[in-house]
RNA sequence: GGCGCCGUAGCCAAGUGGUAAGGCAGAGGCCUGCAAAGCCUUUAUUCCCCGGUUCGAAUCCGGGCGGCGCCUCCA
């Protein structure tokens, strides 16, 4: 079995092989740095996060970067608003941004370059194209990237070029162009630029990178001429990756990408997201709210990627609850005492099939909906299983632990979620005086207090389980 | 107008030619002092509708209906 990913380029699912193995070069578009990003930004995230853990199950080396784009009009409106300089402007939200990453159990990224870091790589850049003529500059000292001179330019999205020159959306301002397709490399510094810092020296005079420029450059400076991988949003295929393909093979000759990956936008409740309607959510909105980030987490990735995605409050519950699920049945297993000599069970075969099946999802073209129902197939079966066998061996039990483990390596639920459910030890050193006193009522058939007990507990969100073997509380979110 | 996606139970969502995964929610039961957790049974004779191809279709083809995306700076 090989990961199969769907390629943009070739509108087909295809074996994913690096370059250089074992290394896998991937990139990232990350967001623009002017707001808290919302859950469909988490969405693509998310599956960032997925992939690069998949490949890294795998065996892959992969070294991934995601820009932060931090000078862009939407940047510059908003610090030119807040009286502030761009820097000042974007680095709480990008610093929020990376913060709600972590909380949500995205691995950092190897780097995080932003535009603003780059300025000197891009001029160049711009320079090289200009000698090799794919780009010309106006007399107001912008730069245009001549589409004429790009033949494969439109590839990508499958756009005939020629069907682009009456586009409807295309600015009727930028009557600088010589064709109203070409798009801009550098733009002349206007006043307020200049007011919040986004102006910069350059051949053409003052002036600031255009956006698709950046993650060219950048990418390229990181991993090198050819990426395995390059992922963004399904916005994004044109005309941001259209242009990155013309401006980076305009430059270097090399094939830039090798696997376009484009994750599908998701829907809330039911409605498309935007800000027109006014219904963007962000992940630190339902963070206030009390949700737990693994429910986040679970529910982002409980459709495949390039498949529509509602994202719900009710799902949110849903979700809340199948990951409580997963932890119940990890700790489960932790707090199984195993019986030296106890026989065989099912418990091997069964994380072989589930492991099995795990990986075959995950392969064909990072299915996780199918990927999380090996894993909690696996949690039924061997749920039944120790509800069945009166004794369970050290092997057996280690081979359930060692599968959930190894699954939730690349899904970030089950060790999420635990996170999210520490507890400080003075707490828990609480919870056990109450749990002894409340097995004494017991004992003493004194049930209404040992109900109260129960009640007070519960206040505090910890939840009794009795059995055979004691009583164990835990955390519930 | 061009290119493309989707429509599966109350909700979310796999399956894409061989007789409907999984999660949540609901119902009944086992276990429990009662719970919780877990398990068992149950909840779509059917996959938007109508035709067609086929021994056989949710899956392929045609036509509808409905929802959605992109077509110059939105993940």
């Amino acid at each position: 079995m090989t990961l199969r990913l769907y390629n943009t380029l070739q509108r087909a699912a295809v074996p994913f092989e690096p370059l250089d193995p074992p290394t896998v070069r991937m990139y990232a578009c990350g967001p623009t740095i002017y707001d808290f990003a919302h859950v469909g930004n988490y969405r693509s995230f998310v599956v960032y996060d997925l992939l690069r853990r998949y490949l890294m199950w795998l065996g892959y080396d992969v070294r991934f970067v995601m820009n932060l784009t931090d000078v862009d009009d939407k940047v510059i409106d908003g610090a030119a608003k807040a009286g502030l300089d761009i820097r000042e402007f974007t680095a709480p939200f990008g610093e929020a941004i990376l913060r709600d990453a972590e909380t949500l159990g995205i691995l950092p990224a190897d780097a995080y370059p932003m535009a603003t870091q780059h300025i000197e790589g891009m001029v160049e850049w711009v320079r090289r194209l200009e000698e090799k003529g794919l780009a010309y500059a106006a007399d107001d000292g912008s730069v245009y990237f001549r589409i004429a001179g790009f033949e494969t330019y439109g590839d990508l999205k499958g756009l005939d070029p020629d069907s682009l020159k009456t586009g409807a959306r295309v600015d009727v301002d930028e009557y600088e162009k010589d064709d109203a397709r070409d798009f801009a490399l550098w733009k002349a510094a206007k006043p307020v630029d200049a007011e919040v810092g986004a102006a910069w020296d350059s051949p053409w005079g003052k002036g600031r990178p255009g956006w698709h420029l950046e993650c060219s450059v950048m990418s390229i400076a990181e991993l090198g001429e050819t990426l395995d991988i390059h992922l963004g949003g399904e916005d994004l295929i044109f005309p941001h990756h259209e242009n990155e393909i013309a401006q980076s093979e305009g430059v270097t000759g090399q094939p830039f990408v090798r696997f376009w990956v484009h994750v599908k936008h998701l829907i809330l409740e039911g409605e498309k997201m935007s800000k027109s309607l006014g219904n963007t959510v962000t992940v630190r909105e339902l963070l206030d709210e009390g949700v737990e980030p693994a429910a986040i987490r679970h529910e982002l990735m409980s459709a495949q990627y390039r498949r529509e995605l509602n994202f719900t409050r009710e799902g949110l519950a849903a979700s809340s609850a199948a990951v409580q699920r997963l932890v119940d049945f990890h700790a489960r297993l932790e707090e199984l005492t195993p019986t030296e000599g106890a026989d065989d069970t099912r418990v091997a075969s069964l994380a072989d099939a589930a492991l099995g099946r795990f990986r075959a999802a995950l392969d064909d073209d990072l299915n996780s909906a199918e990927a999380l129902a090996a894993l909690f197939v696996f949690v039924k079966e061997v749920n039944a299983e120790l509800d069945t066998a009166a004794q369970v061996n050290a092997g057996d039990r280690q081979a359930a632990l060692d599968a959930i483990e190894s699954m939730d390596r690349v899904l970030g639920l089950v060790s999420l979620a635990q996170a999210g459910r520490a507890v400080d030890d003075d707490v828990a050193a609480w919870a056990d005086d109450m749990v002894a006193e409340r097995d004494q009522a017991r004992k003493d058939k004194d049930f209404a207090r040992a109900d109260a007990i129960r009640d007070e507990l519960a206040a505090k969100g910890l939840v009794l389980e009795d059995s055979a073997e004691g009583t164990r509380w835990k955390v519930v979110r």
